[in-house]
DNA sequence: GATGTAATTGAGAATCAATTACAATAATAC
DNA sequence: GTATTATTGTAATTGATTCTCAATTACATC
């Protein structure tokens, strides 16, 4: 498999992009987050590593990464966006506790046979989906 | 099957808030969309109407309208919320172009033996899921 | 290695949906 | 009717994201 900072590479070499090193931070950085992260969150990483990518370049390097398949957005319904690593990692949908916010992961293969379906039934070219549940978890049904 | 509006009053009623005609207005609007709508689009047609309802009260409203279970957020990820009309409807997921924005509506019966599952697996109470699919209608396959 | 080009950058301004403060109004309880 | 307090509209504010612009820099070519 190839290594995620080869497939940036190739994909910027594809599209006439140019390879920088405020790109490659922030996906290095990437990398090293455990879980979920937002904006916010990794520019402070950046920052505290004494890196001075600016917020506007990873709002604009995050798309990229989403193109080529390295990153993943995640909709937890709070008002901005979250986004995970991907490559590499098996495709899973997210349970979110709608009292603390705990986010955790779960697979479920079946979703693959339902894309399959319904690019018949409806000649769509499926390129994904997202599936997110709600609820409360143990300790927030008790606080109640 | 209580109507509407009555599940509203009822839910106004147990929670000591004020049953207003703005509130009323907005929720009689939203019978009347069929499909999804925005906030916006929401606003423009009580405009056409004469009514002087405020973006801000239908700010307002709909987090009401949610809570007692008579709209639902919806997704697009587009930048902003969708929502559509639920009571009564059947629960359904969204498959979308991400062409031409195109939404269709699909039902997913196994989600309801899935979100039991969650449920012992991790002692969540589940409250409810979105799912969404995207990819490209057969019109926008042929225009790439 | 120098040069031209066009992509990329950071900083800050602009945008836009959503929220909030505030004073006026109006629905409910008494 | 009066008091209480939720709700309203208006306008200001917030906060995430996008855009602008001048300066910089990566890459291809000489």
């Amino acid at each position: 498999m190839k290594s995620e900072i080869q497939v940036f590479r190739e994909y910027i070499r594809g599209r006439r992009l140019r390879r920088t090193p405020e790109r490659e931070q922030i996906l290095q950085e990437i990398f090293e987050i455990h879980g979920h992260f937002d904006v916010d969150e990794l520019h402070l990483r950046l920052r505290d590593k004494a890196s001075k990518v600016s917020k506007a370049s990873i709002y604009r390097a995050l798309p990229l990464f989403i193109d080529c398949g390295l990153v993943r957005e995640v909709d937890f319904s709070d008002g901005h966006w979250h986004y995970e690593h991907v490559y590499g990692h098996a495709h899973h949908s997210h349970l979110r506790c709608l009292g603390c916010g705990e986010v955790l992961e779960f697979e479920q293969p079946g979703l693959g046979c339902l894309e399959a379906h319904l690019a018949q039934e409806f000649g769509y070219r499926i390129k994904g989906h997202q599936l997110q549940v709600h609820g409360f978890c143990a300790t927030c049904q008790e606080a109640e």
